[in-house]
DNA sequence: AATGAATGAGGGTTCATTCAT
DNA sequence: GATGAATGAACCCTCATTCAT
């Protein structure tokens, strides 16, 4: 009991100081203060560093999908479903700022950089359900006839910087401008 | 008498380790034995790592811009001003990956993050061309009514994941992918 | 839990090497060896090098201030008093040799120099008994009417110069010249 | 001539800057800057660090010793030969703070150190002046009976501090205080 | 399971000194 | 004689990780 307490303290207050003061700015002492836990204790949950970082990824991405295939419909005319699915992911992240920094932090470290590598050989494709979505798409004629990274980089890149944006102030995304951005991208990719 | 000669060898050769491994993955003793000098000779050209690191983006940054100036139509259409402008710096960045991946290092360290408040307070803009643009084709009711900001996210973040995507190998940006990308873009924002 | 003795350890060591070499003359790692323990541990029990400078300092100035309290006969001729203060201290100063030049070394470094300008403004004085003593002896006017700060150092100079002297071996501080000289320090200051 | 001018510059810099910052808050470098010579030029009229700091308390001291000689009365009381030198020494520290700082500084620094070393063994005296009117004082017994480097202690010491004390604003050395402070020293000897 | 004192390799930076020009 | 770019040993300090309790 108290361990899963314990393991989700550490992970919390990670996240929280990982994602605003950067992988090299937190030292584990600092994680281990703030979660009112040893230095010691939190290697009995995560082989170092690496791993506790890694596994903090792990989680989000995990929550991301959840969130995207939850009241994702099957069924329905692309352009709706992709509406869908990118307004999801961007109040998603509009309501996580922490989240997403860590992401953002995540992807631009060794760690991200690695992992993309691995991915990359393994084939494994965490975003399955865009992919997906432009598979249909591709088949139904109704996307550009473009290889799908790129259809994928095209709609997701402008959705993280404008996210980007409105943390650091410079917009604000509310839902007006979520349906204009997200109508954009579909712009973008629709044939 | 050699200044030049040093300053330029330590530049290339910071900009090539720290782009590959990251700004904490390279000690300064690192960049100096790769240019072949001692750690003190640094000292004698930037004020320290920060400085280093800061010169180092800004003078990519100059090179950006001249690049993007070059040349540029400042009549005609604005979609073939579009497409120009983003094939000029896609094609900048797809032939200088070490350039692209500094930048990313850079945007995404506390460097970056301050110098982007900097600017957002200052209302310096460096992309002043992309900018320049974007207001006479708002101007012109050429492009959706939403934020520049807005704008130029749709457009300039592809750009860059493209370009990520293409060093990684997913896709090979050739001539053809260049085209149908950026005009991808004109589509997001087009009116 | 050896808390108590490492860092007694450490601050033992550190008098002793600063007292003799100098504050520039003694890094931590000298330290650390000398004293048995990592570098690192030096930090667990002092933020850095200044703190456990000005500490060790501190400690002294403690304890010489209660070797001058035990035993002051606050009454008296004022005489005798002086002549117990200004004895005791030559009696503590020669007992601990490696204190006086840690002193000395303290007082003619930046810490001091700051330290003093700190308790001017602050009119903090830490021989608080020695004052007490002349401003008693001030208003009794048994001393010369010149500013306490002048009788104070028409007395405690000497003393320390003795001292010095006796450390280098220049003279020997026995019983005899200590009655002599604190003598010849109270014919200069009484009336 | 350019070669006693520029080692010259580089004395009087130094003895500034060193008096001011301490030994270890001056590099080579600055002393060159504001001495406008190159850091190599140093190195042509002074071996090293070392050297000049110690050819530059050769020179303050030679400079005293010169001072103090100049208009002394080899007859006349003891008394007031004495109150003459005292006084000369203590206009002259309180003329030029700048020595006194930097005699300070050399005496607790290592050269200080190791040139009393020296001069014990050696039985050099550089203060002979003040030696030779103990020494004849002591034959005329007008002073106490205890060791000669005790009266030089006791009267040289208190000037010491009164300067010090008088540099930091504590108190104000004008002409009667002097007469007052020295004045007391020989109370303090005389017998 | 939990602790946190202890470790020590490693990092950024300084600066006395040298030497080719 | 004069220069100042170049050197690199040495310094202070940090922090991921370990292990005895």
């Amino acid at each position: 009991m108290q361990c899963l307490d314990k393991r989700t303290e550490i992970m919390t207050v990670a996240m929280e100081l990982l994602a605003e003061n950067g992988f090299h700015g937190v030292p584990m002492s600092m994680i281990a203060a703030k979660a009112n836990v040893a230095v010691g204790t939190i290697y009995l949950y995560f082989a170092g560093k690496d791993e506790l970082i890694t596994e903090l990824f792990q989680e989000v991405e995990k929550e991301i999908v959840a969130t995207l295939r939850e009241g994702f419909p099957t069924e329905g005319p692309m352009r709706e479903r992709f509406l869908y699915l990118t307004g999801k992911i961007l109040r998603f992240l509009v309501d996580n700022p922490l989240k997403f920094r860590y992401i953002e932090q995540f992807m631009n470290s060794p760690y991200g950089i690695s992992m993309r590598r691995d991915r990359l050989l393994g084939k494994t494709v965490p975003n399955g359900i865009f992919m997906a979505l432009f598979e249909e798409a591709i088949a139904d004629h109704v996307v550009k006839d473009i290889p799908i990274i790129a259809l994928f980089s095209l709609t997701i890149a402008p959705l993280i910087f404008l996210v980007r944006d409105h943390i650091l102030g410079f917009v604000t995304l509310d839902e007006a401008l979520i349906r204009q951005t997200t109508e954009a991208c579909w712009d973008a990719i629709k044939r």
